[in-house]
This record gives C-alpha cells, sequence and structure tokens, in this order.
DNA sequence: AACGTTGAAATAGTTC
DNA sequence: GAACTATTTCAACGTT
C-alpha cells in the first residue's frame, strides 16, 4: 500500500494486471533511454561539425528541408514570398 | 514583380489580402513589442535582486519550483479523472 | 542581532532577510502573469487569422523575418544557399 | 575563427567544403532515421498496451511521471549545492 | 568573448 | 478541428 499511484489497491486495481503494467512501462523506459542516446549522438554531431567551422543553426535548416520534397519546399518559398509582398504592398 | 499590372490601389495579391494580412502582422507585433518590455522588467528585477546580494539562479529555482508545484497540483486532479475513468476501460 | 549569530534560525538563515526574498519573487511572478496573458493574446490572433484563412506556420515566419533587418535576412538566406549548393554540389 | 572546412581537395563551393558538409548532413540523418525508428518502436508499445486493455494516457503520464521523479531528485542536489554557496554571497 | 548548459518558447504531431 | 503532448528550436546565462 505504501508505494503504488496513490490510488487504494496495489495489484488489482479495478483488475489492472500489475505486472503487466511494469512490463509495458519498462519496455518504454528501455526505448526511452536509447531514444535519448541517439538525441546526445546527435548533438554531438552538430557539435563536431560547429567545432569544424560550419553554422550549426544553418546546419539544422538544411536537414530540415531535405526532409520535404522538392515540390513543398517551393510551395514553402513560394507561400513566404507571397505573403512577404503582400504584406509590403500598401506601403507604396 | 511580374503581374502587378492590375492591382493599383489595395487589397488582392495573389490572393492574399494585404490590407488584412498587415493588420494581423501589426497587431502581433506590437504585443510582442510589450512582450519584450515585460521580458526586461523581468530581468531588471533579477539584476536588481542580485545587486542586493541574492543568487540568481536560486531565485530562478524557486521561481520555477513554484510555478511546478501549481501545476503539479492541477495534475494530480486530471490524474484522479483519468484513472476513474480508466478504471472502466480496463481489462479484468 | 548580528549577522552570523543564529545559523539555523529562520527569518535570517545565513543573513537571508526573508521578507526582501519574497517580494522579489511576488514582483517577478507578477510579471510572469503579465507575459502570460500576453502570450495569450498573441495566440489568440494568431488564431484569428487562421480562422480568416491564413497559414500560421507562414506568418511566424514572416513575422520572424521582420524583426531581422534586410543585411540579416540576405544573409540568412545566402548562407543556406550556399550550403544546399555545397551538399548537392559532388553529386554531378 | 581563421581555419575554415578545410579547402584545397575538390569541392570548395563559397568557401564551404563540400564533401565534409555532406559527411555531416549524412551522419546525422543516419542518426535521426535510427532515431525514427525508435519512435515507432515506443509508438507500437504503447498500441500494444493500449490494445491489452491500458489506457494510453494514463501509461503516458506513468513514464513522464517517472522521469520527473527522477530529475526532481537531481534538481534536489543542485539545490543543496547553490543553496550553500549562495549563503556565502547573501547579504545580511 | 566563445563555449556549453539550461530553460523557455515555438512547432509539429496525435488523439478524441 | 480543437486540445493536448512531445519534439525541436531559440535565447539567456554562467563559465572558462
Amino acid at each position: 500500500m505504501s508505494d503504488d499511484a496513490g490510488i487504494g489497491h496495489n495489484s488489482a486495481l479495478g483488475g489492472i494486471a500489475g505486472d503487466r503494467l511494469r512490463s509495458f512501462i519498462e519496455r518504454i523506459e528501455r526505448l526511452e533511454e536509447e531514444k535519448a542516446a541517439l538525441l546526445a549522438d546527435i548533438k554531438e554531431v552538430y557539435a563536431e561539425a560547429k567545432g569544424t567551422g560550419f553554422d550549426v543553426k544553418i546546419l539544422r535548416m538544411v536537414v530540415r528541408r531535405r526532409k520535404m520534397d522538392a515540390a513543398e519546399r517551393d510551395e514553402l518559398d513560394d507561400l513566404l514570398d507571397v505573403y512577404e509582398r503582400a504584406c509590403n504592398a500598401l506601403l507604396a
């Protein structure tokens, strides 16, 4: 009773199979650890690139844009252009 | 650039209502200015506190912690809710 | 009473002026509330713009880019271009 | 600094070493692929748990809460440290 | 004054 | 499509 999630009975709360629950939680936490490791690796690569003289912000932009296909990329650029023009139009 | 022939006065550039767009942009920019001012104020208070001898890092921790405590309380309510609803959904 | 006399007691732990501390904290929290209100306002404007048919993502880009001066903006665009070219260069 | 990204072999475009750049980009993209795979795995586990009758929202809460608890512990250590150091800095 | 660290804010994706 | 959560990006801060 001491260390469950704050609700009364432990191993079978409304039919919860505690061991099964725990198993899922652990699997998830294991995967999240791996994910954290990968994030650290990625960070490291960016850091190394920066150390070589590259601009990290731009690198991120490049990576992000490469995820899109050409059509998307073009559409984005177009839209931005249209908006900026529209925004400046009345000044004249 | 290319097809500005018929536009003349204002509103429609590439199908976008430029005046409306600009209105939104300006409202946002106005609010962001206010926000920037507030951020500056906050910074100033921290600086003053520091000048009085307080450790800014601690101050930030305290503020953050108080915010978190409030959030925690809210989340607890959520938890109760969600547990209750879940009890029905759970398998035997 | 002197500074280091009563460590372990409350209102002057190691010389901390509790009331002064509290005052700073409250000022900060007050400002943070205002900030939160502004953030909500900004969000609302974006929502309204979206309801009128504008693309929020692009709107944010426009706002962000307007914060920079023309020179910065150009440099950014240039850099991105250079990187993307460099990245594709070896394919030939 | 003065040493830029190793021009001299082949693909210097605008002063950027394209091959080196591409190497970084590819390393990052490789890692991001792995990350995406992990995300998919995690999603799958949640889906499986859901299929077994668990409420995904709760599961996420539990996982998050456990992560926060760990973070809390770390922060407490920090706090102690920082308070100790601050005691010296504080005014009378 | 560059660097990494950390916290806040924006964005994207998911679920209902 | 609206709300919520997770992820990513951005900016501040102390450190060296």
